[in-house]
DNA sequence: ATGACAATCAGAGATTGA
């Protein structure tokens, strides 16, 4: 099954580039983020005409979550637990049923700028409340992966030019520490696990010509629990993406598993 | 040090992003 993971920023304006690259990638799941609409102005039709399941998660304006499905959806969750005071629509959840059931786990983390003040906060208390999610599904036995948009530089070789991100809340030491503690629960980062080296990127900036000199970061990813690891035959990065037409300043990510 | 670019909402320009 291959299960993707696109930040498209904004659903209305992206509906060409993201049916044109489902019909070449033909992904069984694709996890979205930032679609940047009400779940009622999503065009869902679109992509059940394509043969998804749609379920989003979305707000006015900003943010907004979805997942896209040509298999099945079981027991879809909303928002990220921890905080009800939380109206920022960046999380959403769905068990998916192939030869074994696996949770999914779609995540849009905050960006954090500027650092330090009430929005780097923000990422942090949220981090701390998927580590806390990370932990109960981890208690419960069941495979599940985390992916998204999590808005982390993991390490230097993760950006074109580092030293360009030493300040910046994606690559702060707090949050990356906050990062690692995700990692030290036992969850597999699958690009990691599978590819090393630097050059590898996820988002280029739209500004001063950032793709046309790979000035990337590296900032989409999938955590993998224990029992998903053990399924996962693939992990890819759909950079050609990012030179179309009307692109969104991420690329999708996917990974199959044996399911 | 700053700005550059894009999407949204609204119907201009502010806000947000990374």
């Amino acid at each position: 099954m291959k299960i993707a993971s696109f930040n498209i920023n904004g659903i209305k304006a992206r509906i060409a580039a993201l049916t044109d690259w489902l019909k070449e990638s033909d992904p069984d799941v694709a996890l979205l983020q930032e679609i940047k609409s009400i779940d009622d102005a999503f065009p869902r039709s679109v992509f059940e005409d394509m043969g998804y399941q749609v379920e989003t998660h979305g707000q006015k304006g900003f943010n907004g979550v979805a997942i896209l499905s040509k298999h099945p959806l079981e027991d879809v969750t909303r928002g990220l637990p921890g905080d009800d005071s939380d109206e920022q629509a960046r999380y959403i959840e769905a068990t998916v049923v192939g030869k074994t059931a696996v949770r999914m786990c779609g995540l849009y983390l905050p960006n954090g700028n500027p650092a330090p003040g009430p929005k780097y906060d923000y990422k942090l208390a949220w981090m701390e409340r998927l580590q806390a999610r990370a932990e109960t599904l981890l208690a419960a036995e069941e495979p599940f992966f985390m992916a998204g948009d999590y808005n982390i530089i993991p390490q230097a070789e993760d950006a074109a030019t580092p030293s360009a991100w030493q300040k910046d809340a994606l690559h702060l030491p707090q949050s990356r520490t906050a990062w690692r503690k995700l990692l030290n629960l036992g969850l597999t980062e699958a690009f990691r696990s599978r590819t090393q080296g630097p050059g590898h990127y996820t988002f280029w900036d739209y500004q001063a010509g950032a793709w046309n000199r790979n000035d990337g970061i590296r900032i989409d990813h999938f955590l993998l629990s224990p029992g998903c690891a053990d399924l996962l035959t693939d992990v890819q990065i759909d950079k050609h993406v990012r030179d179309r037409e009307k692109p969104s300043d991420h690329v999708p990510i996917w990974i199959t598993l044996d399911i």
